[in-house]
DNA sequence: GGGCACATGTAAGCTGTTACATGATTAA
DNA sequence: TTAATCATGTAACAGCTTACATGTGCCC
């Protein structure tokens, strides 16, 4: 029971929207897939290499070349749609932080109030770049029909991160009790 | 620039609780830690033969024994601790679901919608486990001075969890526009 | 005797990261 | 000319899953 190659997945969608170079493409899905997927460089290649060999992609810009501009196939778009209609299979969660709260009775009750306070900034700092995404989206003439589903995902992201604003806040509360009490 | 061993710190913050066997240990950190943390078998074992061979962890039962019942060393305490205060590293995200709906407009709209049900579903059956989770905490009397972080565990899943049935409800709002007009 | 839950472990293989190596192009 | 950015790839390795192999103890 092999999982299915997530990657190709998101390789042949990013150049569903346009075609590109793997460098930008691994440049899109960071900066704009990038606060639900990521993908690094060794993952890429190979892909975009396994992808050309199966016909799904080709490059325009010839082998030789410097810069390859990739863009899917007609058997490329086919594919795509295969594997968008394959079940999501969810990764297994592992959240580092919540295995340290899980624990955190070993621990002294300042660092429990430091791992708060820094999860905190760091979701407010998500936030902030949700507004820049939503801009970038709202400007981005390439969006086309694809604007609402991308909004969607956006949506998405804020609304995990103001339920973890208001679990902090909360899980202070909660807490807090323990080190004053 | 190695990753930390994630596995290492799951299995000597559940042997601080109570010493236990390789098996029964997937078993809690299955039914307990599910919903924010994961382990198979094939980690666990391994990393049961490094502590022991490091010193963290002692078996009671004997190594030829059927069963072996791990618990902490006093270093093993200390390493805990140390790892404790690690600063949590999180997975990078992968969301095959968002990645679906990203690239939602090269599929027909009922994909969408399936998709979107389908999540519901599964975002309802995790909110009642939770409740059967909390029921299990607040009975468990070896939870002790553990049961406040316990619980914020939980809540952090449940407000994840809302989170994300609200932004269904808003996204087939939001995409049912799409469909319709 | 059969079946189930408990229990331990290994091996193959895939996924993914990181570090390294290399070179082209462009702007200051 | 020098630095930054763009660009492509590989190799080593860590992490993890899955499937397999094996055996015990208990209850019906």
């Amino acid at each position: 029971m092999t999982r299915p190659r997530q990657t190709d997945l998101a390789v042949l969608g990013a150049l569903s929207v346009e075609p590109m170079t793997g460098y930008r493409l691994r440049q899109e899905i960071t900066e704009t897939l990038g606060h639900f997927w990521h993908e690094s460089f060794g993952q890429i290649y190979p892909s975009l290499a396994r992808l050309e060999a199966e016909g799904f992609i080709v490059a325009q810009g010839g082998v030789k070349a410097s810069s390859r501009v990739f863009s899917l196939t007609e058997a490329g778009e086919a594919e795509l749609r295969r594997l968008l209609e394959l079940p999501p299979e969810s990764q297994q969660p592992r959240s580092a932080l919540l295995l340290r709260i899980f624990f955190g009775a070993n621990l002294p009750p300042g660092a429990i109030a430091q791992l708060l306070d820094d999860h905190e900034a760091q979701v407010r700092e998500k936030l902030a770049q949700f507004a820049g995404i939503r801009a970038n989206i709202d400007a981005d003439p390439l969006a086309g029909r694809h604007r609402p589903y991308w909004l969607a995902t956006v949506a998405a992201g804020e609304s995990a991160a103001r339920a973890q604003l208001e679990w902090v806040a909360q899980t202070r509360v909660l807490l807090g009790e323990q080190c004053a009490g």
